[in-house]
DNA sequence: GTGCCAATTTATCTTTTGATAATTTAGCAG
DNA sequence: CTGCTAAATTATCAAAAGATAAATTGGCAC
């Protein structure tokens, strides 16, 4: 179903300037999309349709036959940087109670950092966020069903807490499993959105981030249970 | 010199609809800087400036006789946004021996809170990172002075580390105060870009990151320290 | 080769919004 | 009270950008 984007460029790209290239549907829309991840990339979701047209080597109006408006093409640009980028495994991979919990959160922050640290994905992430497109929510909810909320689980079963079913997951409780996204996330804020440098060895900081949040939140979680529970 | 605006208020806004009011350049100015501040607090600053003017009860040229382009009203709100926002005595509150550092952190962050969690002051300090307006790092190194560096010297104190003078403070240990400072100011971008919901009761999430953080610093401090004698 | 039809383009609209020029008038000086 | 000045308004421009309608044409079916 899915059409290779790269054999229609060839298709297209051929010479400077060509007369008007006509494509099937489903080509011209995996082009568009294809071309608008790129370029909303480069320039920010402010970029007029009229500069993606130009670089698509199309005009403005055709991007409407495909997407009624520009907030829809915006709409599936995020969905293939953001929500395809979340790999299944993950889920399985924090889940996985043949490891301590430490490892599997070291291993998990490591990986997802090939994954986050990147100035497309974090400005762009932010910026949508700031715009108020209703992006960020669904992105955020894979978040919190796959790492947050199995943080909270898997740290009180290896504390000898409640389970959920019993003693449900407060805000609290949330928070805490936040701060250690934050810990992390908060990194690439200050890289990609206010410019400072990152750190060089990033996976030992990684490290470093889980095993302090792991050495303190399994008192953390406790007194927050212990509250709830008055 | 610093005009009272809530004075000028009174002198406006009396009655609903009213003639024109003809204020003195002095007046006008520090109400429209004023009034621009709250303004783009609650719209963000891609709000117009016919809206502007309106809850100025002004037309939008006259903005222009004071603003030769929006961009540098704009400018001057931010510089006011962040002027008076940090307190010269939470310096001193970190590096107040007297008390422990948990302590210590915990009254900070707490009442940085009042500074920081602002719809403003989050967004566009998020904005003016992602459009490269050179505000951050000025705010940013104040950070850094008085706060991370601060912490890594009160943690290596606490705990019989040498001190920086004999030891530099590595980029690994800076990152370790970052972690901190991820944990607390994450929590406002969530709130404040992506539009979720607060937590209830900040003081005691706030407390419980500081003591989460203290519990797992020393150790990890040590760790960073020995490496980089090796 | 011819005709068709849908992919594509051309031309154009509309709204929004920053900005300017010309006109009006508030309110103080005398 | 009168006149003047500059504060403020009215009217208007111009550019940008999203979106639409009508005309054009590439390329497949036959």
């Amino acid at each position: 179903m899915e059409t290779s984007v790269s054999a229609i460029k060839n298709k297209t790209k051929k010479t400077a300037s060509r007369k008007r290239q006509r494509l099937s549907p489903d080509e011209r829309e995996a082009l568009i999309v294809d071309t608008a991840i790129e370029f909303f990339s480069e320039h920010g979701f402010e970029a007029t349709t009229r500069e993606l047209a130009q670089r698509l080597g199309i005009t403005q109006p055709l991007l409407y036959r495909y997407f009624p408006t520009k907030q829809k093409l915006i709409e599936r640009v995020y969905e293939r940087i953001y929500v395809r980028r979340w790999q299944p495994k993950w889920g399985r991979l924090i889940k996985n109670r043949k490891r301590s919990l430490t490892d599997r959160l070291i291993d998990f922050y490591q990986e997802y950092t090939d994954a986050v640290y990147d100035y497309v994905w974090v400005r762009s992430f932010l910026y949508a966020g700031l715009m108020g497109l209703d992006i960020n929510s669904r992105y955020l909810e894979i978040i919190r069903t796959n790492v947050l909320i199995p943080i909270c689980v898997e740290l009180r079963h290896e504390n000898d807490q409640p389970s959920v079913r019993k003693v449900p997951i407060s805000d609290e409780e949330m928070e805490l499993a936040w701060s250690m996204h934050g810990m992390f996330f908060y990194r690439a804020v200050r890289h990609f959105a206010y410019g400072l440098p990152i750190v060089e060895n990033l996976d030992q900081v990684i490290e470093s981030d889980v095993r302090l949040f792991m050495k303190g939140a399994p008192q953390a979680q406790k007194k927050i249970i212990k509250r709830q529970m008055a």
